[in-house]
DNA sequence: TAGTCATCACTAGCATCAGT
DNA sequence: ACTGATGCTAGTGATGACTA
């Protein structure tokens, strides 16, 4: 019997240092392809792109072999909840009337502990059936040209891996499974490079149907960013103006909030306003609809609502002190909308980010620091900024329905 | 220099379609 | 019945130009 002894899987890179590793050798792959190369229809430069998938297809290919022969006579032996019992890695666990009353899974996003847990579980995973450690090949295998049923050899093989990672996790394997497939099997996230774009061009130009999936592979970048990059570079940009919010539109805005709407001021209060509302507004007001929701959530609806005058850094301090007394470790941990509720009505959870980001953003590394740091930085920051008494403008609507701003020499 | 605004990018869900 | 490819959405996150 194989005793695993999680003390020993102490000895491992920081997660820095192996970004910064992924991250070389993804920029020297990508330039190599490019050496030399000024005129993009050179067919040297697809050639070394199709040879560079060539590779990927082939490591990901001795990969699941390997890991066929290793797990194949393998069974599942520990204890899993219902919710870890189905056969289908792509698609979420549709729930029975039944099964809604049961042991529940978690929903919302995936947080840093749990991510550490599956990340833990793949070290005493390698270990035990002595694989190399290249998730990112699970993750980016595609079971093409064979049998897709379930009870393949690949398939179950697939299946036992990720059933293995997902243990101790409130997660369906779904969950686990995407998991994996977005944070080892497309790993470039950010702005595309220059050369990227340039793969990109010549990915369309040679092989206009395959392109997606062949970028997403050698960019190695999840393929829906790579389709919407493509439709960035196809669309003519809609040529929206700038917006300046004023008193005056603010008002047009709102008036016809409550008329689309059909519903009191008092209403709209901490109220989910259907898209198609913002979708309205947004013709009148010719902008993006999704840019006049922000508006409201993150700031009209705080200046209506507050019942009293806010001093940002305030708020901020309060904030800061409540987060690093929290369980959240990493700021991506923070749940907002929970969060938000512990403070006064009226302040919506956009709003709350925005104005705690504003403090943190300036930070190195913030989104992987540990929060207890992220907060201390945050709190000397504010207790050193020279704007100390901002507060935030209230508004209120006058006898004629328009809105005007609340003095705050009244309080 | 803090706040505002626009825009790009990613995550995680849902849906549909064709192929095996 | 299941897959991969593709599309859409709400919610987050990053960044840079502009402004008060």
């Amino acid at each position: 019997m194989l005793i695993e002894d999680e003390n020993n899987l102490d000895v491992e890179m920081s997660d820095n240092e192996l970004n910064d590793e992924q991250e070389n050798s993804r920029k020297s792959e990508l330039e190599s392809m490019f050496k030399d190369i000024d005129h993009l229809n050179e067919p040297s430069c697809i050639d070394n792109i199709l040879m560079s998938l060539e590779e990927i297809r082939d490591e990901d290919h001795l990969f699941m072999e390997l890991l066929v022969e290793r797990v194949s006579r393998e069974e599942i032996t520990w204890y899993q909840p219902w919710y870890q019992q189905s056969n289908s890695l792509t698609r979420p666990l549709k729930c029975s009337e039944k099964q809604k009353n049961a042991e529940p899974f978690l929903t919302d996003t995936i947080s840093k502990a749990e991510s550490d847990r599956i990340k833990k579980n793949w070290r005493k995973f390698m270990k035990k059936y002595k694989v190399p450690d290249q998730l990112i090949s699970l993750a980016r295998w595609k079971n093409k040209g064979k049998s897709r049923l379930p009870n393949t050899p690949e398939e179950q093989a697939k299946r036992f891996v990720v059933a293995y990672l997902s243990r101790g996790l409130e997660r369906t394997l779904y969950q686990v499974f995407r998991h994996i497939v977005t944070y080892y099997g497309s790993p470039n996230k950010g702005p595309y490079t220059p050369e990227e774009e340039k793969i990109m061009e010549v990915c369309f130009e040679y092989h206009p149907n395959h392109a997606v999936t062949l970028l997403s592979s050698v960019l190695k970048r999840e393929p829906r960013g790579i389709y919407k990059r493509l439709q960035q570079q196809l669309n003519v940009k809609p040529d929206i103006k700038k917006m300046k919010w004023t008193l005056p539109l603010a008002t047009k805005f709102l008036k016809l909030l409550l008329k689309y709407t059909d519903l009191p001021l008092e209403k709209l209060k901490n109220r989910s306003i259907e898209k198609s509302v913002f979708v309205k507004l947004a013709e009148k007001f010719e902008h993006n609809y999704t840019h006049l929701r922000l508006f409201w959530y993150q700031s009209l609806h705080v200046q209506l609502f507050v019942e009293e005058h806010i001093k940002l850094n305030k708020l901020r301090k309060r904030a800061f002190k409540k987060l690093r007394d929290s369980s959240y470790q990493v700021w991506t941990d923070i749940r907002w909308k929970d969060f938000v509720t512990q403070f006064p009505e009226g302040l919506t959870h956009r709003f709350l980010y925005i104005v705690c980001r504003r403090v943190v953003c300036s930070i190195p590394d913030y989104l992987k620091l540990p929060l207890q740091d992220l907060t201390e930085q945050a709190l000397q920051k504010i207790r050193k900024t020279r704007y100390r008494k901002l507060r935030l403008k209230r508004l209120c609507l006058n006898e004629d329905g328009d809105l005007v701003k609340i003095s705050s020499t009244d309080w």
